[in-house]
DNA sequence: ATTAGCACTCCATTCGATTGAGTGCTAACA
DNA sequence: TGTTAGCACTCAATCGAATGGAGTGCTAAT
């Protein structure tokens, strides 16, 4: 069976009808509707070729048709028309707190969520292949160092070591050059033991230090590395009926708390770009069994050098993917934007 | 009407018996249990006297018996027994990161979470009135300036600071111990303008970098006023049927998502502290109209010098009174003691 | 004071009847 | 050959009556 321009008008006034209505459409509705002057017998006949093709179903008989998850893929490929409008205000609030990474990320999230009134998701630009710019030692109190490691991409981290004799000033003046001349501008790939062993016997009796910075220094980067995810508008689930109820509802709300079963989406995201960017991905699709009656949409973003996240919205099939994608895509520019300046 | 010894023990079967079936109990169901050896026509009377004060309801006519909100609290201040055993492996997950402020508390809320089967929450210690302990500019790159910020605590804060003209180490040099020579030991509420304007004056060419670690510093601690909270197990609400239905679920996981609301129970909490440092809000008692069908236990942490935060669990009414306090008491306790040993 | 017995209440469940939206099919029509 | 009118049929949803059962309150007897 062939697709034609009326079939294709049926199946699109059916899509958007239940994205509006989220109520199985029959064919008088159809009928009425389009400006296709056709009665609904004719309709029905069409509709039952579009069934037959997969591109609706019915719940049950003598129920009107919604989209299968194959109609709602050919919407989203060939009828989405874009919009390009709105979003202007985030900007604004996302310049605000410029210097803080995860309060960027919230507030994205929370951007997102409020403007598509679905759950919205974002994960931290995982580091990885960065370069360490920047070591510290300093010394806050008896006993106690503070280790400040800064990476490309201004990404900080801090660490209070414990030393057993107290240290003078000249003493740490010379660690920090020993590991700033070492270690700057190096990659993690590129600290290897032999490094390490050098650095040490340079330092002497200060030899545990080196050791403890450097673990320091492994650990942030291992930290960065299981990505943080933050979301936004969870509840946003209990508007849609279809994932309202009970077994449904709890098991995305753990799938979303327990970030655990999202760096997978994360992942997948991020390895498999698209032209555009941007990932739909309806029912089955998604690779989280979890999300099988949801539609999650991502995006990827990127900071510069290769660092790069994912932001997304998870709703139910019949979300407004018009405005999702365009909100999406706006977000995105922001965020690429915003790492562009600095 | 007097309480005597056989109402109190028909009330705690009652409530021991609802707080496992979650079904109202009725006369016979008593009549068994219980050794006192009655029929249930005389447990009958009785409870209709127990009705009469208060203690407990009928959800309709022809049911059996519920504890009220006033039940439970007798319940609570009357009859529970102290349990003191279990959570013993928390104490070394809880020592893993010590290092990170936000990586304990994430694993506190979880372990609660788990441990309970209810949702947690807990509450960043608020800095507040502590004191400047170190502060630090160090020069990552060009034009940019990190400021490392050190509370009380070791409390930890960031923020790159971007110059006009670029510093040589020498005036950077001059300028920690500017600094620190006039902040280091103060508390927030020390710090007023006519030190600013001293510091200024002395730093002649870089008063503007004085200004902006001086906003950083006012910005770090202003972050933590507003004290974050975490919290986990949310999709534990869903274990119990009489909050696991749509419009309640969607009304307590907003309200734990948005943590505006939850801030007054922490502050709620914070300052009314009870000799045992436990609290127990059963429905109205909470300060949040939330939880008026929920039943919300919190603690009070210190992490010493009166940095004080909030850990708590939400849950069901029929919640298990006796575990929850006694995992609450233990983790406090793990929770003070982490931190007196540092 | 306690208890057996009984009438009564009210929720929950089941069952059937009804309704209505929507389909599929057939026959007529242009 | 494509379109349409008409009709029988299906099935979810809704409603109401009937039924069962758990549990109470009350009364009278012990």
């Amino acid at each position: 069976m062939q697709m034609d321009d009326r079939k294709i008008k049926i199946l699109e006034t059916v899509i958007r009808n239940y994205l509006e209505t989220g109520e199985p459409v029959g064919s008088r509705t159809i009928s009425k509707y389009t400006d296709l002057n056709l009665s609904s017998a004719t309709i029905r006949n069409e509709m039952a070729d579009l069934e037959e093709m997969g591109y609706i179903t019915q719940p049950h008989t003598s129920a009107g048709r919604i989209p299968s998850d194959l109609g709602y893929r050919f919407y989203v490929d060939n009828m989405m028309k874009e919009k390009t409008k709105e979003v202007e205000e985030l900007k604004v609030d996302l310049l605000e707190k410029q210097d803080r990474m995860d309060q960027i990320l919230k507030q994205a999230a929370r951007v997102l969520a409020d403007q598509t009134n679905y759950t919205s998701l974002i994960s931290a630009p995982a580091v990885h292949r960065n370069k360490l710019k920047f070591i510290q030692l300093s010394r806050v109190d008896a006993g106690q160092i503070l280790a400040v490691i800064v990476i490309d991409g201004n990404v900080i981290r801090n660490r209070i070591l414990q030393v057993d004799a107290d240290m003078d000033d000249e003493t740490l003046l010379k660690l920090n050059l020993l590991l700033n001349t070492h270690l700057n501008g190096l990659s993690i790939g590129e600290i290897n033991l032999g490094m390490i062993a050098a650095m040490k016997e340079k330092a002497g009796v200060h030899s545990q230090i080196v050791s403890d910075v450097i673990d320091a220094v492994a650990d942030a980067i291992k930290q960065d590395e299981d990505l943080e995810i933050y979301t936004s508008g969870t509840n946003n689930i209990f508007r849609y009926p279809e994932l309202a109820d009970g077994k449904n509802a709890s098991e995305i709300i753990t799938a979303l708390e327990e970030k655990q079963e999202l760096t997978e989406l994360v992942q997948s995201t991020l390895q498999s770009e698209n032209n555009t960017g941007i990932q739909v991905y309806i029912g089955n699709e998604s690779p989280l069994s979890t999300m099988k009656d949801c539609s999650v949409v991502t995006a990827t973003y990127e900071l510069g050098d290769g660092m790069r996240g994912t932001i997304g919205v998870v709703g139910p099939k019949r979300m407004d993917y018009e405005k999702v994608v365009s909100t999406l895509q706006t977000l995105k520019k922001e965020m690429d934007k915003l790492y562009r300046k600095e």
